[in-house]
DNA sequence: CTGAAAGCGCTAACAG
DNA sequence: CTGTTAGCGCTTTCAG
């Protein structure tokens, strides 16, 4: 047989076409659609009747054909993330949900496959019949084959992080922001400064780490000092993690009298350990932080704020800018979008070296 | 004119429909659409051709007319939470993902318009012509209306938390939590202890936070002792929340010997509060938190362990089986899906109270 | 104000 | 193995 009816989709739900509907009114199936839409002309009394038919029979309208006939969109922008139960990707998606919300769009959260730092970490996310109007990438390194495919697909794509020169990117300058932290350091004598990274590098795909530390870097050498790379470690951006690698570094003889730890998590675990260390902070260890989360301003933990919530409100609002306006070449070819830059907040957690320790370098 | 070929719907972004694929590859649509899709009455040389010509010409099959064709669904579920940005739902939301992209579903995330404790919480969160399959509320509350529609709607939904009679729940024995940390505490020989709740409340839509206390009461009952209403303070749910009430409650002449936190953000917020009055955890102060939360165990922080990811990935396979089983009667009308149960996890930061405190009470 | 009818782009018998 | 054709359910001219 011909498609004929097919079965309900979900059983136990009877749906009902709009012809039932015209059926049940007495009236035509254009009218139906005219009526439940609320389009103006249908004589109120006929609209009223149609609307009890429709009440009657359970209609909903198939968003489907209803798509298929005038071609309208899904009104849905996906949000691809490495993982979503952390601070950072939690507080972008809450951000870009805000302003889809406010611009009628929907949320899809997609999480990369692989780990930031692995190779094809866009595997299947395309392709599928999925509906999506547009993309939010955070965080998450797109392929040449990735990027081909996307603009076949003709979606819009926003990036953060993560740069290609394809698609409109918000990027924070990771190198200002290791400058920040470090120049606050060294300005209050610290010169032994520690460093609490990222994951084991793969600089490839996910050089975050690389380029605060990078600032870190030339925040020293500006002081005619250097890096002493056995003070960097690795804490995985987390709170556990910043509190292994904090153990690590105040374990050591020579230890630093100050730390950086790349997000304010990680300072977290630093101040955690130093505590259980019986280091006192700021007096026997100062700590500088990144991104001004919550716990910061509660621990008086020193940091570099960036606006989290909003670089995933600017990625969505630049993304339905472009779906809306159409004027799409405007920010193609990885124009980067401007975001309010990084700021220090000075709190509790930084002071100056302690005289003997300052001396000792 | 009739509809006739509509723009594109991107600017700049052709659509080519299956049509100019066949004649492009001298065949018949249907023969394209078989191609395409791989099935196998296609020869090979056939094929090839077909796929050239669809690449030739960037065809990508419109979703909505294949959908209609079909009367295949959308294989999309939304999450309903109250906020994204927090660690709780941030980490359902996570356990639903992951359950959901391995059945092949994608996950749009919703935030219910009003917080958790006010009315009309779903509001504009139903109709519109929003595609999804299955829907699963977390901590928002569901009004009969919104009942209604949902079941008029054919959705199939899953709540977590907040519970309705008729969809069905996987609802956290909260009385139980509250009742294993207190008894704990009480077994200890504290008498005067702290709750530090969730915010002013709002029991008839969100009763965690009561019946969490009403748990503590029943263990302090158990024990012959009552609870102080005047050591039970709001600290909304965050770590800042958390320092300020155990603020407010260590400044107390008669101050508790052991604060209960209805969450291990709050206790961690308690532990700086301490920290910063110098009171020792747990010397002067036993500490229970409730989550497992990472920072738990970092910290030591004895505490009733919820395995959340798992709450949102149980909800999540209790949706896709009710989707694709289609015996949904088996779980309807509230009935309560089971979850491992709360678990006592002790760590460092509880001991007997100080002789003292002890005594004192 | 309403109805008839022609599509939207794709799929699935059915007949070759 | 391939083409023809009849829909899927809805919207939109166009003619009353």
């Amino acid at each position: 047989m011909p498609p004929g009816r097919t079965a309900p989709r979900v059983p136990g739900a009877e749906r009902s076409t709009i012809e039932d509907v015209a059926h049940a009114a007495g009236v035509s199936v254009a009218t139906v659609s005219r009526a439940l839409r609320g389009l103006p002309n249908v004589a109120s009394s006929t609209r009223a009747r149609v609307e009890e038919a429709a009440r009657d029979l359970n209609y909903r309208p198939d968003p489907n054909a209803a798509r298929l006939a005038t071609g309208r969109r899904s009104r849905t922008v996906a949000v691809v993330v490495p993982f979503i139960n952390s601070w950072y990707f939690a507080n972008v998606i809450a951000g870009a949900e805000a302003v889809c919300a406010d611009g009628g769009y929907d949320v899809l959260v997609l999480t990369s496959p692989s780990p930031a730092s692995r190779a094809d970490p866009v595997g299947g996310l395309l392709g599928g019949d999925r509906q999506v109007d547009g993309m939010i990438f955070v965080e998450v390194a797109l392929e040449s084959d990735d990027i081909d495919e996307l603009e076949r697909l003709g979606v819009e794509v926003v990036t953060i992080g993560q740069r290609t020169d394809h698609f409109p990117a918000l990027s924070i300058d990771n190198v200002a922001i290791g400058r920040l932290a470090v120049e606050h350091l060294v300005a209050l004598g610290h010169r032994r400064i520690g460093v609490i990274a990222g994951q084991a590098e793969d600089p490839e795909h996910f050089d975050v780490p690389g380029q605060r530390i990078e600032g870190a870097r030339q925040a020293l050498a500006d002081a005619g000092q250097r890096l002493d790379d056995d003070l960097v470690t690795a804490g995985q951006f987390t709170i556990e993690g910043g509190y292994r690698a904090a153990q690590v570094l105040l374990a050591r003889t020579d230890r630093p009298t100050a730390l950086f730890a790349l997000s304010d998590e990680m300072a977290l675990g630093a101040l955690l350990a130093a505590r259980d260390l019986g280091l006192d902070v700021p007096a026997d260890l100062s700590l500088v932080g990144v991104d001004d989360h919550e716990v910061a301003e509660v621990i008086g933990l020193t940091t570099v704020r960036q606006h989290v919530v909003e670089h995933g409100a600017i990625a969505a609002r630049t993304l339905l800018r472009q779906l809306s306006g159409g004027r799409r070449s405007t920010l193609r070819r990885g124009a980067p979008i401007s975001v309010d830059e990084a700021e220090l907040v000075v709190r509790r957690s930084t002071q100056a070296p302690a005289a003997g320790a300052a001396a000792r370098s």
